[in-house]
DNA sequence: GGATATTGGTTGGAAATGTAACCAACAAGC
DNA sequence: GCTTGTTGGTTACATTTCCAACCAATATCC
């Protein structure tokens, strides 16, 4: 169409959704199909886990995920026996939300298979390789430009 | 909560996903603002752009979209004149789609808009560095795992 | 020359997301 | 104590997306 050779193949925004498409994708079965979780819910119920019980803002925070992603998120837990909340007494407004016996179980199980995942996914890469893009990851995730 | 230390921070898909987000949002306003594009409508306006006349399935093909994402970019585009389409005696199923005089012009912006937002992003890297993420980038699109 | 696939593409309805408006609990000004 | 503002969180509605069914044109089989 014209002389010059710009590739949408090289554009980093394009190469960055189709790795992390193919890579969510393939990570996903895990909590899709075992659990009936969305990747919202993942990512709540994961920092939950990790982190210890906190207040949905914390989580909005901390994963970076709008409040109504929350919010939802934590309903469908809630309404699966996932997590439960407890309304705070100094402010009511607040709630601190923990996981149950059966989320902890799931957290458990998931993070066992993320990171059997990760390391088949970092199989494809060199140590340094993999070093290099982790860095490299966290640099272009920060908002700005 | 446990005693291992997986940080979902350093989780691929996690972070791939955070950086295709800050990375392609920070883009969006070009296509969004000012032409009201989405997303898979510029995909499909620069790939006529790039890669010359095709049809839907072409598109479908090397972009890796989904049929019926295309094909309602398609129509949106096409209701805006930006691009066209000529459906094919031959086989009256196929139609070429080609983009407008006014879909140039957008693809001839957006394409330069893409250049500088991608050496804007490059400049948080090193060259090499850059290089050894395209490369990794490119080895975990592939489906598989 | 029909029945039956297959293919290119569109459409309809359900699920998910984004945005903004909203509500209830608390905080501050007066 | 009563208006005014903030904050944590939910809800409503419009827009997107996903999936499956669909339609029309061609190819295939007999």
């Amino acid at each position: 169409m014209d002389g010059d050779d710009f590739e949408i193949a090289d554009f980093l925004p394009y190469m960055l959704n189709r790795a992390a498409e193919a890579t969510g994708q393939g990570f996903s079965r895990h909590y899709k199909d075992r659990y009936g979780m969305l990747r919202t819910e993942w990512r709540v119920l994961f920092h939950l886990g990790r982190y210890g019980p906190m207040t949905a803002s914390a989580i909005c925070a901390r994963a970076d995920l709008h409040k109504t992603k929350v919010s939802r998120a934590v309903a469908a837990l809630e309404s699966r026996r996932h997590v439960a909340r407890e309304v705070q007494e100094e402010d009511r407004r607040n709630a601190t939300l923990c996981l149950t016996r059966s989320g902890a179980a799931i957290y458990a199980d998931l993070t066992e298979e993320a990171r059997r995942y990760d390391d088949r996914l970092a199989a494809r890469l060199t140590r340094e390789e993999a070093r290099i893009l982790r860095s490299c990851l966290a640099r272009l995730a920060e908002r700005g430009t």
